[in-house]
RNA sequence: GACCCCAUCGUCUAGAGGCCUAGGACGUCACCCUUUCACGGUGAAGACACGGGUUCGACUCCCGUUGGGGUCGCCA
């Protein structure tokens, strides 16, 4: 049997982070099975959906280097489609008028609340004679669910989950304007499409029952479930914005690299004995449903930092450079020239060792665009007290003769001034890196000389010591 | 509240009855490396929620308790 997969969101607002793991979850185990990824755009809620959340799917996919097969269904032109298995329904007897006003419900509802019971519609139309209906009144179809026995669920990760049909009430299919709803719209549209596995969040779990009478009664084959438990906050709680249920476009902003990203995702509920560091070949080789655990994993933050770092510290130069140039643009000001993309490739190496995303990586590198003279922060203005200012004259004099200008020359150099001095390295390497990059944190010192060159460094260091 | 699901270090997890003196990763702490910060290396602290069973033997199986989560819309 081919296998196919569908991600199926509703366009009500930013593509966040648990649906983008179901998204990879679901793309995973399609590539894995060699089978077929579909997108199905659930756009139903007139109200709620708009446009802008369609793009913002399709970008966070992008991003993230999912992709789907074939175009994408959107859910809503298919209402016809779903009308009809409705009216088939009612034609066979497996659906019914209900005309039910929303004040009965109501009133319905408050009581089930007052005996502490769920919600559940009587059934007062299911059996009632149309001839019966109130002038006026739109009817809405319910789904004549069976009464008795039990709706099990086969699901891969939650295991077979058995539910009382008793518990579940009527549900309405076809809204009193004749539009369908949720439920119905998604056994219909996953049949059509010949989704074989449905792979979604757990608070899909119930509605996994209804959609399996539905199912049933239609005369279609149920697929196979997989329902994963949602990511949680660090507190345990849902997943609030504070805590990381941002939209995939927000870590793109924060520096994190998509790759990082479904490692991170992946793990979180996922795992292969104990590999960490996955890549993306090797979780479509390797994943599977089996080993996906029943238990909400919480987002954590530092975990992505460590991934991210691993990952920035692994790309390739060009690569990481071509990623990081919006940030930098972004935090220099300006676009960097073609010369200073030049030093930038050159202290990269330096500086990817010590950046956890993309922004702190334009940070450490901003030195090389500050203008003269350099405005030393806080920190590093101690480091240029008289003491280290006359040590830099030093630094300075025994610099200018220096024909080969490297990491290596000049570093040999302050090496030996300290030697003479009678001072440790550190004592003329920390004031060296305050009047240069105005930070006390840098790359290593004799790179950033290298980058900066011979004009630049001697400029620096007069500005800083009068030298 | 009803129904359903879940439960191993702070966090993500390994663990399919003896391999467990419970392993790895992140984080934390210490030391080493070192011109700063990182990276890297070494090491430390740190968990089977609780109570009953079943078994020669339970982290692993069963039951209960507790705790957490999900669902209870003419939303999806």
């Amino acid at each position: 049997m081919k296998v196919v997969t569908r991600f199926a969101p509703s366009p009500t607002g930013y593509l966040h982070i648990g649906g983008a793991r179901t998204a990879l979850f679901n793309w995973l185990f399609a590539r894995h099975h060699g089978g077929t990824f579909l997108l199905r755009i659930e756009d139903t809620d007139r109200e709620r959906s708009t446009q802008d959340a369609v793009d913002k799917i399709f970008e966070g996919l992008k991003w993230l280097g999912i992709d789907w097969d074939g175009e994408p269904v959107f859910q809503f032109a298919r209402m016809k489609r779903h009308a009809e298995v409705a009216h088939k329904m009612l034609a066979e007897g497996k659906a019914y008028y209900c005309y039910c006003t929303p004040e009965e419900l109501e009133e319905m509802r408050a009581k089930a609340k007052a005996e502490g019971k769920p919600m559940r519609y009587d059934g007062r139309w299911r059996d009632r004679d149309p001839k019966d209906a109130p002038a006026g009144v739109k009817p809405v179809v319910r789904f004549k669910a069976p009464r008795e026995g039990v709706t099990v669920i086969k699901d891969h990760v939650q295991g077979d989950v058995t539910f009382q049909n008793e518990q579940l009430d009527d549900l309405i299919i076809l809204r009193s304007d004749g539009t369908p709803t949720y439920n119905l719209s998604v056994v219909v549209d996953d049949h059509d499409m010949g989704v074989t596995h449905v792979i979604r969040g757990d608070d899909h779990l119930t509605n996994a029952a209804r959609q399996t009478q539905l199912y049933l009664a239609a005369g279609f084959e149920v697929p196979e479930f997989a329902h994963i438990p949602l990511i949680h906050g660090p507190d345990g709680a849902k997943l609030s914005k504070r805590h990381g249920a941002l939209g995939t476009e927000a870590y793109a902003d924060m520096g994190y690299l998509p790759a990082a990203m479904r490692n991170y995702l992946l793990r979180l509920g996922w795992s292969h004995g104990d590999d960490e560091i996955i890549s993306t070949e090797q979780a479509i080789e390797w994943f599977g449903l089996d080993h996906v655990g029943r238990s909400p994993a919480r987002f954590d933050f530092a975990k992505l930092n460590s991934l991210n770092g691993h990952y920035i510290r692994n790309t390739p130069d060009d690569e990481l450079l071509q990623a990081a140039l919006p940030f930098i643009t972004k935090h220099a000001g300006r676009a960097p020239s073609e010369a200073e993309q030049a030093k930038l490739k050159a202290i990269l190496p330096a500086v990817k060792e010590r950046a956890k995303d993309l922004n702190e990586l334009a940070e450490a590198v901003l030195f090389l665009f500050a203008a003269r003279p350099i405005q030393p922060d806080a920190a590093a203005q101690k480091h240029l007290d008289d003491a280290a200012k006359a040590r830099l004259r030093k630094v300075s004099e025994a610099l200018q003769p220096l024909n080969e200008w490297t990491a290596a020359s000049t570093e040999a150099v302050v090496r030996n001034l300290a030697e003479t001095e009678q001072v440790k390295l550190g004592q003329l390497a920390q004031p060296l890196r305050a009047a240069l990059t105005g930070r006390t944190v840098s790359p290593p010192i004799f790179d950033v000389l290298a980058v900066l060159g011979r004009d630049e460094t001697l400029a620096r260091l007069a500005d800083a010591a009068g030298a």
